[in-house]
DNA sequence: TCCTTTGGGTATCCAATGGATACCAGGTGC
DNA sequence: GCACCTGGTATCCATTGGATACCCAAAGGA
């Protein structure tokens, strides 16, 4: 808190403000920094159902190109989230898998894939209400 | 699963099978698409604090840009995660704050967060590991 | 012999996104 | 008259993402 100009009036106040979002070396941010994109989260959680291979992956994620496919792949590797490994058949192929780390991440994201499934008629509602008012406005 | 070709070897598989992530509209892949960006989830944490005035919270988020931290309010406000309130003072002075709804979301969220305090000094050093294999394969 | 297919990518090009900077409104104090 | 406040837009440019084409090496078909 590098001055006092931001009032902060308590509410959920000591569930929250741990981990100093504002700071670019918070825990949090450089997770955020490396798994929130479009593709990482989904591509985790094909690969949490089992070892899969390049391009069957590529057919589960929809809409995935094969550039982000294999970028993203290489990022999460380096992240220690998941394991490659290269079958030396012919033509060769390929198998991606989530290690034990990526396992635990997987495991603390769960809530939020439930919170998805149960809550996202209303973020939809929401929308359209928003919307709606956007163009009675008008 | 529009064919067979594809094997998933049970691991884990019952946990995470369902939300069919490989279909566009699963509700998961919907979520990402409006919160899986690098602003939103760390504007939700700080708004979690307590209501915050524009300024206020362009400092808390180091980094964010007025145009990102401006259309990211209004994604959230539109998905009804988030509440813009006007206040006529003068000059006029807008605050912003987490919704009922937007509250459940950061309570699902929280265990990510918990795990990237906990982990994240592991992925550091997965990528420490990675980064020297690649240059030692050099 | 040549052509095609396969898996797992890379190279290239173009459109969309994000960040930096400038500008705006309009009321207020100097 | 001038600069300053908040809460934004408008504009410009660099980076990112998606579509497409290409690559390798071996197998299989004509």
């Amino acid at each position: 808190m590098q001055d006092g100009t931001f009032h902060t009036p308590g509410h959920r106040q000591e569930t929250w403000a741990r981990g100093d979002v504002f700071a670019a070396n918070c825990p949090t941010r450089q997770l955020l920094d490396r798994i929130a994109d479009k593709w990482s989260t989904l591509i985790l959680i094909v690969l949490g159902e089992g070892p899969i291979r390049f391009n069957a992956l590529k057919q589960r994620v929809d809409g995935v190109s094969q550039k982000m496919l294999s970028q993203t792949l290489k990022s999460l590797e380096r992240d220690g989230l998941v394991s490659r490994s290269v079958v030396a058949t012919v033509p060769v192929s390929v198998t991606y898998a989530v290690t034990p780390l990526g396992c635990t991440l997987m495991a603390a994201m769960q809530s939020m894939i439930d919170w998805a499934e149960t809550q996202m008629p209303q973020v939809a509602a929401a929308q359209t209400a928003y919307d709606q008012r956007s163009s009675d406005a008008h």
